[in-house]
DNA sequence: CGTACTTTTGAATCGCATCAAATCTGGTGG
DNA sequence: CCACCAGATTTGATGCGATTCAAAAGTACG
C-alpha cells in the first residue's frame, strides 16, 4: 500500500550548490521579529532555491536545518496508514521545522509545493546559540510565544462559520485599531482564512456595499 | 461605545480563599507533559474554582499568574472597536496565558465560560525557575514546540472542507497508527473540530456504515 | 506582446448549520 | 429505590452559504 510520493529525487546535495547572497535587510523589513537572531547565526544561513515538488527533508532524517520561508510555500505532511498525505503545516512566510530543534530527527516530510526561496539555518549552531546567549534565548522564547498566540487566534478564526466573521476576526487580531495592511495576495489570504478565493472576493464586496468595510488597495478598515 | 461586559464583579481576591488540596498525580496521568514542571513550582500552584462567567484577568492587568485548565473552559478574548468580543482562545484542558510569561501585562481578557477548575502558577516563580534550571527550560521549550506543532496541525484540520476529512485528520494526527482514544465528550470534540455536534454524529455514523471507521466507546479506529 | 497569475462575476450544487424533538445517560436528593 | 434533572446523544427536516465549475477581465513580468 504505497503512497503517491512526489516525483522529485531526494538529493540533499541539491541544496548546497546555490550560494546566492542573502538580502537580510529586505527580509527584516517584512518580519521585524527576525531581528532577534544573532549575527553569527544569521550569517551562517544558506539561501535555498527549491523547485516545485522538491523534497526538503523526509521522516527520520536527522535534524540538520531549521528553515525560513522567504517566498513560495513549503508543505509539511505525514503519510497516513492508507497512503494519503496528511498536511501538518503549509508554511508561507515564516519558520518551519523550528519546533524540531529539540528533536534528533524530523517527524514529517517537507516539500516545496511551489518554486520557493528558503533560508536554511544550521540546527547545531542554532541550539548552541540558544544555550550560550540568554538574550537570544529570551527573544526566541518570545517569538515562540507570539507564534502560539497567533496560531490560537487563527484556530478560533477558522472555527467561525461565516466568511465575513473570519475577515472581521482577522482584521481585529492582525491589524491595529480595526485596520490592517495586507502583505499578501487576496488569493493566498483566502487560503489562510480557510475560504475559496471566490468566496472571499464576494464577501469583501458585500462588506463594502454594507458599509462594514472600507477597502483601499491593500489597506482594509472596518467601519463603526 | 461600551461593550456588553460580563456581569461578574472583578475581584481577584475571590481566587485566594479556595485552598483545596491539589491532585497532581491524577492530572499528570491525563497530561504526561506536565511532568517537566519542577516540584517547587508545582507545589506553589493554587487551585482555583471559578464559577461560570467569573473574570480571571483583564487587559492591562499585570501578569501574576499562568493558568492550567483542569476542568471546564476559559475563554480569552479582546473587545473589538465596535464592542463585540473577539475570541482568541477557548482553553480546555491545557495551559493558557503561558505565552504571557514574557509580558508585563495581559493582552486580553480571560473569563471562565462555565464552572471550571484551574491551577494558577505564580508567574514570577515560573520565570525564575526557567532562568535557573536548564533542564526545566529545555522541557518547557519542548512543551512550547509541541504546542506549536499541535496548533499548526489543528489549523490545517480546520481548513479542510469535509467533516469526515477533519475526523480522519484528527485521528491520524492525535492518535497512533490510525487509532485514537477520545478523552472528551463528542460534543466538545465537535467544537474542537469546528463542527456542530449534529454534523459530527452524522459523520461518525456514515463513516461506520461506509466501513471507514470502527467505533468502540471512546476508541476510534480507521479501517484500511 | 505573450504568458501566467490574480481578480472578478455568474450559476448550480452540495454539505453543514440550524431548529426541533426524542432518547439516553449520569448524578442528586427525597 | 425511584423521581427528577441537566447534559449528552441521536435522528429528522429545512435553508443558507460556501464550494465548485466556468469564464472573462485585469495585471505583472520577461
Amino acid at each position: 500500500m504505497l503512497a503517491t510520493r512526489v516525483a522529485w529525487p531526494y538529493d540533499p546535495s541539491h541544496m548546497d550548490d546555490l550560494g546566492a547572497e542573502l538580502d537580510w535587510t529586505a527580509l527584516l523589513a517584512m518580519q521585524p521579529a527576525l531581528g532577534c537572531i544573532p549575527h553569527a547565526l544569521r550569517s551562517s544561513a544558506r539561501q535555498v532555491k527549491a523547485e516545485a515538488g522538491q523534497v526538503l527533508f523526509r521522516v527520520g532524517d536527522p535534524v540538520r536545518q531549521v528553515f525560513l520561508v522567504v517566498a513560495g510555500e513549503a508543505r509539511l505532511f505525514r503519510f497516513s496508514s492508507n497512503g494519503t498525505e496528511v498536511v501538518l503545516q503549509r508554511a508561507r512566510g515564516g519558520f518551519f521545522a523550528e519546533a524540531s530543534l529539540d528533536s534528533r530527527r524530523y517527524h514529517c516530510e517537507a516539500v516545496a509545493s511551489v518554486a520557493s526561496t528558503l533560508w536554511a539555518f544550521p540546527a547545531t549552531l542554532f541550539r548552541q546559540r540558544l544555550e550560550e546567549s540568554a538574550a537570544f534565548r529570551r527573544a526566541w522564547q518570545s517569538l515562540l510565544a507570539q507564534e502560539i498566540r497567533r496560531l490560537r487566534a487563527q484556530c478560533e478564526r477558522l472555527s467561525l462559520n461565516g466568511a465575513a466573521d473570519r475577515v472581521i476576526h482577522y482584521i481585529e487580531c492582525e491589524g491595529i485599531d480595526g485596520e490592517v495592511m495586507l502583505h499578501q495576495s487576496r488569493k493566498s489570504w483566502a487560503a489562510e482564512l480557510g475560504l475559496s478565493h471566490e468566496a472571499l472576493y464576494r464577501t469583501l464586496r458585500n462588506m463594502q456595499h454594507g458599509g462594514i468595510l472600507h477597502v483601499n488597495g491593500a489597506r482594509l478598515a472596518l467601519r463603526q
